[in-house]
DNA sequence: GTCTATACTTCGATAGAC
DNA sequence: GTCTATCGAAGTATAGAC
């Protein structure tokens, strides 16, 4: 049985600060660097208030990881649902600091195992969302699904905009300005050049 | 000026033998768990002993990293060399435990600067040894390298390769088997099938 | 409903014994 | 050349005051 100590109130406006204050220590510094300490002195709080709203560091990392998990499906909402969905989601997937925070979070699933299970579904769930609408896309261009599945060509998108995010960090870019380059060539093979709806796509190479 | 402290021989087999559990602890636990004590604990010595082979932590993460960077380079080398470098170096980027360690330390990196800078040298490093490889199976196959340059293709395989390592430890799955089948054909159609020289697909596709 | 005083644990690091 | 005794700082978490 867990403890019974009470809880700060979930509208709180410390909580909130509290959860910003998480995202931006592990943005800057790391997840390892996100302790109680740090992330109330990011808050202009006092340590102890990160225990009052959450029970455990783990209950924060959840609440952290479950705002932004949110988010994220309602980005992936707009972007599916946009003229360019491909394009959109690329814009998406190569938010630095939306990317930057997914991969922090993925480290920490490394030794936290409540957390594991949940950003694995979220990422199935991710996945399996866009899954239609990139069938959509590919099919309407009479791409043989057997030459390139829709979940290839996701796997592909979110792969290389992570790696580039990771390495954009770390002072690497061999390879980078090409493989944008790349990637933009086929985005406008598939969906047209960048502001254009799909009815242009049609216009400039109709037959 | 940094402390006058004695520090133990390189050559010593409690040396070696810390290198070996912190490997062991950021594989099993994630790099944040890789405390002195807890390494200590791995390797079967008393936590002290850290301190007395490396003086800080960073000295030990940097030893680590440099002495699995030496492997690395080592065996990338061989793949290079392989009759299949392309379908080598591939097998190599998917050895799950060196991605998984290759991941810890990008992650580490995100808040220890010493380390940071080192691991992008050797990400650089690596990428441009492989790159005259690469330019040499390309041109050998004519392919155009306006339409896939060779650090394009070494980016796509790194990042295909870490992100499956990543989600499969997610237990994630959507995709994966269809990326791998499609890298697989990819392969074939640049070095030939599995286990076979270049010579076998000169004589499969003449002409 | 909100916050503080405080207990207990673990950490990195050093000085000095063998 | 090798290892231990020990310290001060930082970590998580709880009980209880306002």
């Amino acid at each position: 049985m867990a403890s019974t100590r009470r809880i700060g109130a979930e509208g709180s406006k410390n909580r909130a600060l509290l959860l910003d204050a998480t995202e931006q220590v592990m943005l800057d510094q790391g997840y390892a660097a996100a302790t109680s300490r740090r992330v109330a002195a990011q808050a202009g709080l006092k340590p102890q208030l990160v225990h009052y709203y959450f029970r455990t560091m783990d209950d924060l990392f959840l609440a952290v990881f479950r705002r932004r998990a949110e988010m994220g499906l309602e980005r992936q909402a707009e972007a599916l649902a946009s003229p360019q969905p491909l394009r959109a989601l690329w814009e998406f997937s190569n938010d630095a600091s939306g990317t930057a925070l997914t991969m922090e979070f993925t480290a920490l699933a490394g030794h936290r195992k409540a957390i594991r299970s949940e950003i694995g579904e979220y990422g199935e769930k991710f996945r399996i969302r866009a899954t239609e609408t990139i069938t959509r896309v590919l099919t309407d261009r009479a791409i043989d699904p057997d030459d390139l599945p829709p979940e290839v060509l996701l796997v592909l998108m979110t792969s290389v905009s992570r790696v580039l995010v990771m390495e954009d960090g770390l002072g690497m870019s061999v390879g980078h300005a090409q493989t944008r380059a790349m990637i933009e060539r086929w985005l406008t093979r598939l969906e047209g050049p960048p502001g254009t709806g799909s009815a242009a796509l049609e216009a400039g190479q109709a037959g």
